[in-house]
RNA sequence: GGUCCGGUAGUUCAGUUGGUUAGAAUGCCAGCCUGUCACGCUGGAGGUCGAGGGUUCGAGCCCCUUCCGGAUCGCCA
């Protein structure tokens, strides 16, 4: 039987009424009530209820339709139907019809498969993604590859529009020094070297704008050799983009242009541009971390100054060995039990904090708290005031190093927005976190490294702190943060020869090691380079958040497990010895 | 590299203080059933309890090692 279709099962309606109609797909259950025999049909559009009756179908397409199992592929023709009124099915999309078939074959058959296909069935994770190609016959993971290729085309359109050149650069290019662990790959004709997969197209990008592009983008993969999160993959997509002669400003508003018109054409929902802008410096000290989650408020206020001569030692101890105090305040989560706060207490410990002291005003306006013996009135009345804390409410404490306090409080208030339902799911807070700090110190190497990379230029305004000052220059490096995760990054780049080896010098990277690593860029910087800046930010992140999904697995066709491994194909895997051979590589085991 | 949770039937899970032949639901197979839609009824098959070692008269359960999955800290310019 030829199985050429002219519907999609899903697609059927009503209107479809009295036609004939040839559809194509899987069998997602059937349903033998002896004389009839019920047929849910499924393809990229829905599902669709078959009708096998014998004195409508004949005897050998009834005896198809009794032989028909899960995940069977049927191709079959029918003639679409009304139900009636009383066996309409209001659960499904095509409930008001069902095709009586006419003719129908099995085009091929299927073992019981390890998964269900439906959206409600939760099988774990090792056999969704060992299964990978039936998972994504769910509905929802189609939907969500379907929605990031709109995304994906959105995004094209609208740069297109913008004048930007596409441009793709090598995915076999050179290992950088700084930042994350690179993928290498053997090279043959050059034995003993390697290429590495590159972790953003940073460098080619600059070099398009030395080349006079002017404006460009690409969809780029990008390459981790890191530990993997649900939001972080080995292998993920950014849009990749660069301009010339431009200020941070201009990349800003083509970026966010793309985001609002991404959220216009998905969602229906129109962003107020230009964007909301904060400070590297007050998302830190308001929220303790560089991608805030606004969606709910719970600042970090800052108790150090009354924790001096608190009476409470832990506190007095933490400010005279130069730490901090600072806390948050929960509304409404005075009634909390003891159990519950031992395991905030826990979740803390994980950010290095040592205890959660807390401070509970009770709605009879008393208070209470984790150090009552120390507890005086004077206390509670200044975290009263600093926490703006009302009866009902209760203050969380943090008491450390300043990065300490700020990371634990920073992650805690999530944990508690999250476990009490404060964030609602239908919001998206899309805003800039600008003027990042250039450098931060690294306490292992002892040296300061770059905070976004070492091509980021510094801000005019803290030129003359760059000898006497360095961990106080900011960078022209701006993040784009939406919900408390980080779609992307960009910055105004280093264009002159002179201040790109000064950068080197600054993060410790010798003129040799820079003139070996770098050689080609410092070169070409030195026939015209323009000045230019950039963004790039991660498609996968960003239909994570469109499509309400947890990981980016779910974003993802053929995603890898948290070990960076694929669990479907079994990779990474061994390869035979002449393979090897031929790149002169030999294995050697590690001494344990 | 660390911490926490998990691995028992195709799947999702239960499994008491270490004790007879390891259970349930669902799925699967067979039969019956002409309006089901989580169809129903009857019957049946289905297990390397992740793997290896140990303790014990006896281990799914206790101990050690190890593999795998998830979350997370470090890490992620």
């Amino acid at each position: 039987m030829n199985y050429k279709r002219n519907a999609y099962c899903g697609a059927l309606t009503k209107a479809n009424t009295g036609e004939s109609v040839h559809l194509s797909g899987w069998v997602q259950r059937t349903r033998d009530v002896g004389g009839v025999v019920f047929v849910w049909l499924r393809d990229r559009e829905g599902i669709v209820q078959l009708v096998f009756e014998e004195s409508v179908c004949g005897k050998d397409v009834f005896e198809i339709g009794r032989s028909l199992r899960g995940e069977y592929v049927v191709t079959c023709v029918g003639e679409v139907r009304m139900r009636d009124a009383a066996a309409v099915n209001k659960e499904l999309k095509t409930g008001e019809i069902e095709v009586f078939v006419t003719e129908a074959a099995i085009l091929n058959k299927s073992e019981t498969p390890p998964i269900y296909i439906d959206d409600k069935a939760e099988e774990n994770e090792l056999i969704r993604l060992k299964y990978r190609y039936l998972d994504l016959r769910r509905p929802k993971l189609q939907n969500n590859l379907r929605l990031r290729s709109k995304i994906i085309s959105t995004i094209r359109t609208y740069m297109t529009e913008q004048s930007f050149t596409e441009v793709e650069t090598p995915v076999l290019t050179k290992s950088t020094p700084e930042g994350a662990r690179d993928f290498l790959v053997p090279s043959r004709l050059h034995k003993g070297n390697f290429y590495a997969l590159p972790q953003s197209p940073q460098i080619y990008k600059q070099l398009l704008m030395l080349a006079g592009f002017d404006r460009y983008y690409q969809v780029a993969r990008c390459f981790r050799d890191e530990d993997s999160r649900a939001d972080r993959q080995p292998e993920f997509t950014q849009l990749d983009l660069e301009m010339s002669f431009v200020e941070p400003e201009d990349v800003q508003t083509v970026v966010e242009g793309a985001f609002a018109r991404v959220f216009e054409a998905v969602k229906g929902i129109n962003i107020q541009l230009p964007l909301p802008r904060m400070t590297w410096r007050d998302a830190m000290e308001n929220y303790g971390s560089d991608k805030p989650d606004t969606r709910f408020e719970m600042k970090i206020k800052n108790f150090t100054d009354y924790a001096k001569n608190c009476g409470f030692p832990l506190f007095e101890n933490c400010v005279n060995e130069g730490g901090e105090v600072r806390g948050i305040c929960a509304k409404n989560l005075s009634t909390l039990t003891r159990k519950e706060l031992d395991s905030y207490g826990e979740f803390v410990k994980s950010y290095r904090a040592k205890g959660l002291p807390y401070l509970v005003f009770n709605k009879d306006g008393t208070y209470k708290s984790s150090f009552n013996k120390f507890l005086t009135p004077e206390f509670a009345e200044n975290a009263r005031k600093v926490f703006e804390a009302e009866n009902g409410d209760i203050v969380f404490f943090a008491s450390d190093k300043k990065n300490v306090v700020l990371q634990s409080l920073g992650a805690l208030r999530c944990e508690i927005a999250k476990r009490t339902g404060l964030i609602d799911p239908n919001k998206y807070n899309l805003f800039w976190v600008t003027e990042f700090p250039l450098l931060e110190y690294d306490e292992e190497e002892n040296r300061f490294v770059a905070m976004h990379h070492p091509f980021t230029s510094w801000m005019d305004e803290d030129q003359d702190k760059i000898s006497s000052d360095p961990g106080a220059v900011r960078a022209k490096a701006y993040d784009l943060v939406m919900n408390g995760i980080e779609m992307g990054s960009g910055s105004i780049r280093i264009h002159s020869s002179d201040i790109q080896a000064q950068m080197f010098d600054l993060i410790g990277i010798s003129k040799e090691d820079a003139q070996l690593r770098f050689g080609f860029l410092l070169d070409a910087f030195k026939y015209g380079t323009p000045p230019h800046g950039g963004f790039a930010f991660g498609i996968d992140r960003l239909t994570m958040i469109l499509t309400g999904s947890d990981s980016l697995r779910d974003v993802i066709a053929f995603p890898k497990a948290s070990n960076a491994a694929c669990l479907m194909m079994a990779t990474p895997s061994d390869v035979k010895q002449d393979q090897l051979d031929a790149l002169d590589i030999a294995i050697v085991k590690s001494e344990e």
